[in-house]
DNA sequence: TGGCTCCATCGTAATTTTACGATGAAGGGC
DNA sequence: GCCCTTCATCGTAAAATTACGATGGAGCCA
């Protein structure tokens, strides 16, 4: 897959948020915080019948695609959709192609 | 990953999509379609340091994501984006979240 | 301090994805 | 008929993804 060179920046920022929630999982991930704001690990984990090693496995996926941010709160870490840069997703999909 | 179970048949359609180009040559190859509507297979392969097998089966997953279509023209096909299922696509895209 | 909760990370197995060469089907031109 | 082009598919190797249990760090409270 040599065709990095070929993907400006841009797109290269867009595939990896695309790949990041064409997981089902994730993507049902994304959902999940949306709809209940500023959960933390805990409350995913238990919403799911995965292992926490694997719930965290897909945060950090999120995370690394800049679609979901956490504050740490006491032990516990708050996540929720990150929005700026998630209206920039929105904007890059609508003026592709 | 159970979690098929979690999704609206729209959100497994929607991951589909996004999982496909969420590989940086296959949006690449997207691209190249809007660019050059209508254009063959033969003409991807050159415009890519892929095998012919490879491209080939990059085409197939965004043919099974509903992203593009191929017309057969004699012994070639042509192929172009998917207009409808990709206005479904950024539709979904905006609404959600 | 001790114990508890919350979470990320490590190590690892199973599965999927990605890439390739080889093969063969299908269409067109001679 | 024969060849040439175009393309999908098969078989397979290498790499990445997905999932898990185990471990340990960090914060909180008694």
């Amino acid at each position: 897959m040599k065709n990095n060179d070929r993907l400006t920046p841009d797109e290269e920022r867009l595939a990896k948020m695309m790949k990041a929630m064409g997981n089902p999982t994730r993507l049902w991930i994304m959902r999940y915080l949306t709809e209940h704001p500023m959960c933390i690990t805990a409350d995913i984990v238990e919403a799911t019948p995965l292992a926490q090693a694997t719930v965290s496995q897909h945060l950090k996926v999120l995370r690394d695609a800049g679609l979901i941010c956490g504050t740490v709160e006491g032990p516990a870490i708050n996540y929720c959709v990150d929005d700026d840069n998630l209206v920039w997703f929105q904007g890059k999909v609508q003026e592709l192609f």
